[in-house]
DNA sequence: TTAATTGTACAACAAATATTTAAATAATGA
DNA sequence: TCATTATTTAAATATTTGTTGTACAATTAA
């Protein structure tokens, strides 16, 4: 990933408005919501809420589509982990044994626990 | 993790400066290095650098000692890796299932492989 | 002690960002 | 068509942030 594009999405993520809603998204999934709905979960304003879609919107960490006179947002999953991806690479210049040892539980768009399990025993 | 620290910590690495440092720093691993060092790395002045590294403290995504008249920083990595699970957590209602087809390669800190393992089937 | 090195603190300016209110646009259904 | 609902845009203001220069404190070594 392009450096000023890790710290535009940072940046987007930066607002607790914004966090806020990325995470509604991603805890959504496929579904998405439509505008309305993210406001009133979240107790946004719709001027302000707007203003925040549009922002995150620009840098593709959600997407928007139409549908009649609602707009559906759903996060943009993939660009998520490129940025996580760009954050943590590179661990202890490529021998990320070096940090395992400090690492209790790491989820990475999945709840901790599965991850757990793989690392432990499967069932 | 509380939703204004998550803030503050994006907030941290959406400035250019910071998270060129905070990724060298991730980058060196338990080593770390004095300010100085980073300064000639990323070709930062002197007193810019000294603003943004007390910004990166004060978050704590980096720690700080003194050696005689230098400071030396490293990253705080296993706060980075509850960053990247706050984000990602909850990944489409706790059913990542649903996600995992439009995911491709993560590094999240670890070889993608051993994610992809706990994915790939799932009882 | 004196001088050199390293890094931080502070002040000042420039620039960007968040929020609110009010108005505008667009789709739906009676 | 007209009223209703959903969402965006624009303008105004308040707040925050980044950068630089200068001065200062601490450490080291001659």
């Amino acid at each position: 990933m392009y450096h000023p594009t890790a710290t535009l999405l940072f940046n987007s993520l930066a607002s607790g408005v914004r966090l806020n809603v990325f995470r509604l998204l991603v805890k959504q999934g496929p579904a998405g919501m439509v505008a309305g709905e993210i406001g009133a979960a979240l107790e946004v304003p719709p001027a302000n809420l707007s203003f925040h879609l549009k922002a995150l919107t620009q840098t593709q960490l959600i997407t928007v589509t139409q549908e009649g006179r609602y707009q559906r947002y759903r996060a943009n999953i993939p660009l998520m982990l490129d940025l996580v991806a760009y954050l943590t690479e590179e661990c202890c210049s490529g021998n990320p044994g070096q940090c395992m040892d400090i690492r209790s539980g790491v989820a990475c768009g999945e709840p901790a626990a599965a991850l757990s399990i793989s690392n432990q025993e499967k069932p």
